[in-house]
DNA sequence: TTCGTATTTGCGGTTTTTTGCTTATATTGT
DNA sequence: ACAATATAAGCAAAAAACCGCAAATACGAA
């Protein structure tokens, strides 16, 4: 195998799977870990992966999203895990966009065999760097602030499916509003989700609790789960579980 | 063995099996490892092959996966400013992905009127950034090493707009051959983009030119325009120029 | 044909690249 | 802290590339 073969291959290894092993890649390509090593650290010296201990990373998925400065990542990486839990193998699932959901792309299982359809860019190229999962971009005219695709065309698409699981990024959630949103075009989106699936789960971060916005997405008996960061027996969720909804 | 038989013979091992070393050639031609040598360097300076230690790789080969130099960013900033000057207020245009893509979309005038179209996640939020375009994105199946979506839906939502340009990212550009890529899918779509267009671009490093890859998009006649690196005049762009290809 | 010129080819010697090995050092998980 | 594993640096051998030169070959014109 030529050097320059090698280099390819790892590039492509690493397009495929995010990250690459030097044992695998030795063994795979018959060389020492010597020359995998040697050809890691050029690689990387070029910029197209970094390299860490006992192999190498892609690039793209490190650089791509963490590194712009994500408000209250903490909170949403356990949001994130414990979302995740609930994904099983064969489901089918729609989900919005929002910074939890792109946290929530990272947290899943990367065995995780389920189809996930989405509105928006950032969450679908974080949900494109899982390995195994299949993903469906809903197409339409992107609204450019959300980043989201939306209009007939995507509310249509979203009538056409009948998915297990909705996961909404909540902008506000209220008891007596319940889950509402300023853009009208999102709301059509996010109405059309719900109405599409089984059961519908709610992510976002305690402090989008109990506040409004112009207009109604779903009320609040439409909502089966709510994720927060906060423990499921927080007495700020207390009115939630009144309403039926299960607190995760 | 003569000299021009030579050149074909190592062209043809590459077409077939995307690799050759030096030592094979020189076995099998009966020829001195130094006239392999300069033959593979005379066909390297022709941008048909790849030199590297130890043999050659064929351009399709290597270009497959997309490993791009340095360097390459001010060609390609170069291509963007010369496609970005042929898009006019009111157009529709189809566009797919690929780096230059992503260079074409920070190109583009900020105070343009038009509408774009894409498959390309990527390409997407490239564009997406720009203050006043409108855009669309295509749904379907995100292939998730091209970042694009595929498939008879993204197809048909394609066949259903009547545009006036046609940007494509060339992967392989080919006088005998034409257009060509490795991805069925990509093809499609790509084929699809073409049809719906009443001119097509095609966009790309002169890397890409003299190679071809499995699956054709398009003969060279269905190209209305070609922009590279290279000024318009230079000698490589001249087999182009013949098959009716403006060269810009 | 024959000569002169230009191109092509092979060879010897030298330089560069690549690779695997060894040893010393660093990192990781328990 | 310790054992297992990964990394880094230096070294040597092999392979490949490079350079200059001379012999061989091709080609065109007299």
């Amino acid at each position: 195998m030529l050097k320059e073969e090698r280099l390819e291959y790892i590039l492509h290894e690493l397009n495929l799977h995010n990250k690459v092993l030097s044992a695998d890649l030795s063994n795979n390509m018959g060389v020492s870990d010597d020359t995998v090593r040697r050809d890691l650290q050029e690689l990387s010296l070029e910029n197209k992966l970094i390299k860490v201990h006992g192999g190498a990373l892609s690039k793209s998925f490190h650089t791509a999203f963490d590194r712009e400065m994500v408000y209250d990542i903490e909170n949403k990486n356990i949001i994130a895990k414990k979302a995740a839990a609930l994904v099983q193998n064969g489901m089918y699932i729609l989900t919005s966009g929002g910074t939890s959901m792109l946290e929530f792309a990272k947290a899943l299982d990367p065995n995780l065999n389920a189809t996930f359809f989405t509105c928006s860019l950032n969450a679908a190229i974080a949900f494109a760097h899982h390995p195994s999962i299949e993903l469906v971009m809903i197409g339409d005219k992107v609204a450019k602030d959300s980043m989201l695709t939306t209009g007939a065309n995507a509310v249509q698409s979203i009538e056409s499916i009948h998915a297990d699981l909705c996961i909404l990024g909540i902008n506000s959630l209220d008891t007596q509003f319940g889950l509402s949103e300023n853009d009208w075009e999102v709301v059509q989106i996010k109405k059309a989700m719900i109405k599409a699936s089984k059961k519908t789960i709610c992510i976002g971060i305690s402090e989008k609790l109990n506040s409004q916005q112009k207009i109604k997405v779903a009320n609040l008996n439409e909502i089966d789960i709510l994720i927060t960061e906060l423990d499921p027996n927080d007495p700020l969720l207390a009115p939630y579980k009144k309403h039926n909804i299960f607190i995760y």
